[in-house]
DNA sequence: TTGCTTTCCCGAAACGTTTTGGTGTCACGA
DNA sequence: TCGTGACACCAAAACGTTTCGGGAAAGCAA
């Protein structure tokens, strides 16, 4: 008849499947949801049906009924940038076992664009949100867009007082902290590092756990020697070269970023200085390809999957109405060193 | 009242919109969907109680309602892999400006998470899926999951005859049969190849691109030179150890997958081989850190952005019922010379 | 005045689920 | 025989939209 004719090519519904094992609507929802009282044979007649109508429930009608989609977001600033994609499979493998899906955003650091992500992931009423902001998201513009959706922070976090129920992240300041007296204690004392954005406030920690280790040196560090980036390969590559062909050369390069160590590297190789025996390069974060570079890069090592992990394990609870872990979590970090920093060669120590 | 306590913490709806300005349902929606009559007046009353409330169209409903979400999915084999955040982007930016939007999926060269990610976009109803197949994807089984929706594949395609839309990708044969030809063109003769799983069609036709440049040479490749990788960095690493340590050794690999170039690059540095003088190497696809490799890869480049953008305008070009471009579309690729493929030493050409 | 457009707005149905509050049947004990 | 649970199922309402068929009011021509 007309109906059947209207939805030739459409998606089966579960009033065919009800239609097709005789029985309600209602019988099939309660099989399906497998609850309530539903005898063994109506039941595998339905999964009979089932399966040879090719039946998929619709989880728009679901999510509408239920008023909650069991899945969550997570947005990212940089999909390329490889520990985003450890964070955002370290999300997704902790929701599956929850039974929540993910959608995944990337922002290519813009708030244009993570606005639009949010946006749509709000219309699409995910039951919560995971965000690693862009950096020129100032802080308390997410709330506009997301209403009282909850939001967890992972990896970077805003310093305005946006509410958020809970963040995760690295002890930046000690990693920060360790890499730095490393480099001291190869003998380093004109040290630069390239930072991120001061927005953010895991560079900010960064930056100050490079003070505190210079402070334990006695060192006042050299305003020059300061540079802030943009967590990509060309601010990376900038900055090393203002500094390797500045005035006051340094002898080691700390850089805050995986994406702006490969853009110091890049500068290195151009300026065609001896690494490490005449500037020493200390990164963060791992690539899996970082042992193919030469040097092979000495970095500071983030549990990248971890924090996508224990991020959406902390936004779950939270939807789910458990008490979750402390917040903020802050996981540590590990310094992987290889061969981009050797002690200064001695004619550069004064 | 009670409803109104009902929804305390809960999203606003068009109705309580239309309470706020005395007006019906069925006019906001009418002044959302800029269309029908509406009163310039009623319109702007209507603007500033959104606003005020901070109302956000419920896309599940819309959804539910229209039969239509505006929105399809781009599955991939491997986020990690930057040909495929490339595609994916080429797929949003084309989406964005055609009013869609884009769901993705990461596989990990599973057929399993393949799977659960298509089932769960066919759940959501998206308007169509954009799929690069996992390896152990064996054709046929898609439709199986996904009913009617329609398909185009990017990059590989599937030997079995799937029922898709459209396709979209590069030249294979003619990309390796250059690639080749270029190793060959420096003097090489014992050139070994690892390539992808024979499953997808897209390295079947490399492989036969090189065995037509091979064959233009009159040079019957060596059965012991072919070797069938998985597209990732370790197999990459393990056929150029074979390849490498075995009795044959050859003087040029060439690898018709990034991720296995990289493997083959680690291999190469593992043994001790000088690259590109005692061993050429030659890859697919272009990284935007490649210029930091010594020696600098020569590979393939895939115009991966273009690659998405043409999926998507195919996908939803049917979507709405228009003609679109001829499938398959083809796009031409490059060779980009750099440092890692050189002649032969003299020595190793009897 | 009447009749006919045009303009602006509304009520109700529909999309595909889940859930609530039933109803009918059967077995069983009194 | 009746009452009472337990069991298996069902009808209808609700979730938040869009659209369809009106319909009131106003303007205008006759």
């Amino acid at each position: 008849m007309r109906l059947k004719a209207k939805r030739a090519n459409q998606h089966v519904t579960i009033r065919e499947v009800a239609q097709a094992v005789g029985a309600s609507v209602s019988t099939i929802s309660a099989a399906l949801n497998n609850s309530d009282y539903v005898s063994a044979k109506m039941r595998s007649r339905i999964e009979g049906a089932i399966r040879q109508l090719r039946y998929r429930p619709n989880d728009l009608a679901r999510g509408l009924r239920l008023q909650k989609t069991h899945s969550i977001a997570i947005v990212v600033p940089d999909l390329s940038n490889n520990f985003y994609i450890e964070v955002v499979r370290g999300a997704k493998d902790y929701s599956a076992s929850a039974n929540y899906t993910v959608l995944i955003g990337d922002s290519r650091e813009s708030w244009e664009e993570e606005r639009n992500y949010l946006d749509s992931f709000h219309r699409r009423r995910v039951d919560g949100v995971l965000r690693i902001p862009a950096i020129d998201a100032l802080g308390g513009k997410a709330s506009a867009v997301l209403g009282n959706l909850p939001v967890v922070y992972a990896d970077r976090h805003p310093l305005a007082r946006d509410s958020y129920v809970g963040r995760v992240g690295v002890d930046n300041h000690k990693a920060a902290d360790t890499a730095t007296r490393y480099l001291l204690s190869l003998g380093h004392r004109k040290i630069a590092i390239i930072t991120g954005d001061a927005s953010t406030g895991t560079s900010v920690d960064r930056l100050h756990g490079f003070f505190s280790a210079m402070r334990s040196a006695k060192i006042r560090p050299d305003r020059s020697l300061i540079h802030t980036g943009h967590n990509d390969m060309e601010s990376g590559h900038f900055h090393a070269m203002q500094l390797l062909t500045g005035g006051q050369r340094p002898t080691a390069i700390f850089c805050t970023n995986n994406l702006m160590a490969l853009g110091a590297l890049a500068a290195v190789q151009e300026v065609g200085l001896a690494c490490p025996e005449e500037i020493s390069l200390l990164g963060f974060d791992d690539f899996y390809w970082a042992t193919l570079l030469r040097p092979r890069l000495t970095v500071v090592r983030q549990p990248a999957r971890e924090v996508g992990m224990i991020a959406a394990r902390m936004l779950i609870d939270h939807i789910e109405g458990r008490p979750s872990i402390a917040t903020p979590a802050l996981l540590p970090t590990k310094l992987i060193v290889r061969d981009s920093c050797s002690p200064p060669k001695k004619a550069q120590v004064r």
